[in-house]
DNA sequence: CATGTATAATGGTCTAGACCGGGTAGAGGA
DNA sequence: TCCTCTACCCGGTCTAGACCATTATACATG
């Protein structure tokens, strides 16, 4: 089992929540298992009891795991049940489907913001914008095409990363973004010819085309995606209530 | 202002909680605003950072406050009030449009369920269904092909009705149903050629597939409905939450 | 005037303890 | 056999510090 690199500059905390994430990933956890206690994860990763702590409060919020006082912290159950669709970013919506995730960034520039992602992220046309366009591949096949649009401010961090590797949005919290939540519309439509051969499917092919824009705690619009899924291997599922 | 009752069961942390949600609401402290930063309530509470952090940190993950490193921690703006994705008829969603509703009932008949029905509301092979085939239009051109599978018992009520003219869910309503949640998938999908000739479009232009299965209060599947919706003419908005 | 630079303030992470109340399983007694 | 009590483990709360990175500001330097 992986320990924790008390010399990354990545936070101990956020060390164990990957360790923890994947051993219910890899299924070592299991649902409604109990996990190791605080004091036991403590001691076999030398870390204090608060930074342990940390961790599994973070899950918890996540939703991924459930604490009952007195007997322990167990894995929760999927939750497509329990809720109307949330806001993630592709990893994590891959992630819930038990996909493996692997992107390949097609383009990725700082330009003067057009007139549709000015309306959208409501600046003034001109202003900087950080273009990302990357394929996203589920267990290795294309599954969507994404166009991020960003504002400089908000994502220059993200200028040096790899983004073939990392998730925009954990990328993000990292630099300090609080994403508080996100106006997302969905179309059908056909897979236009320069599309199609980046996805691997025929021109007029069946797609769906999400546009998000996302909002953080400020109220401020950070982030306009177009995204175009194919739709032989996207669907969507969500809970409606009254 | 309010202290901080040592002796009182009520945690510190979570005290301190309601004293800043309370300093929100008089309006003592306002949207954007700086809030004491956490050595001074520490100081000013008597109580330990890692206390008044808790109680910090839980207002932010509620969305009450955001923090910025370096600089404070703020009180958020309003939350957005629109809803997420509700569970509405065709009727009530072409209403909040502000779209004329019109219906053709094309087939209705009531027959054994097959195997996909029977899946889907959770019922035997054979079991006798109700099937209701609807063109529905909006603004008197077509929007949608609706095919509803309902349970007989739940729904022989509205054999007698004209469907064309009702909204089915009124009628169910009206019949005793308590409507309680759904479960719905959308998919990018081509018109086929019957379905293209009654939509009034193309074959092969894109179409939203949505498929739904509703459940009354008492956790019973009572319709299973697949529609086919005009992708030129139809899209969907939601809110996503975090 | 522009440009660094020191300083102080903020939140972010982390430690090594403490006591509390809830839950459970095992020991001992009826 | 069955019940009760107790010891132990769990998470929940809390302390009093520590060092770090980021940010704004005031000041000194070119």
């Amino acid at each position: 089992m992986a320990g924790i690199d008390t010399n990354s500059p990545i936070p101990k905390y956020y060390q164990l929540k990957e360790i923890i994430r994947g051993m219910i990933e890899s299924e070592e956890l299991q649902e409604g298992q109990l996990i190791p206690s605080e004091r036991e994860l403590c001691e076999r990763y030398g870390i204090s009891r608060m930074t342990a702590r940390q961790a599994i409060m973070e899950l918890v919020n996540e939703g991924v795991l459930y604490r009952e006082q007195g007997k322990g912290t167990f894995v929760a159950g999927k939750k497509v049940q329990q809720e109307a669709a949330r806001l993630t970013s592709f990893t994590e919506d891959m992630r819930e489907r038990g996909m493996a995730v692997s992107s390949t960034v097609l383009e990725m520039e700082v330009e003067p913001a057009g007139p549709v992602v000015a309306r959208f992220l409501r600046v003034d046309e001109g202003e900087r914008i950080i273009r990302l366009k990357r394929l996203r591949n589920a267990d290795g096949e294309p599954m969507a095409l994404e166009t991020s649009h960003l504002l400089y401010d908000v994502a220059r961090g993200t200028l040096e990363v790899d983004m073939s590797k990392s998730s925009l949005y954990e990328e993000l919290r990292r630099g300090g973004v609080s994403i508080s939540h996100a106006e997302q519309s969905y179309e059908a439509a056909l897979v236009g010819e320069a599309d199609a051969e980046v996805l691997g499917v025929a021109p007029g092919s069946p797609a769906l085309l999400i546009e998000r824009v996302t909002f953080d705690a400020k109220g401020r619009a950070f982030e306009y995606v177009r995204s175009v899924y194919r739709g032989d291997r996207y669907r969507i599922t969500s809970v409606l209530r009254v």
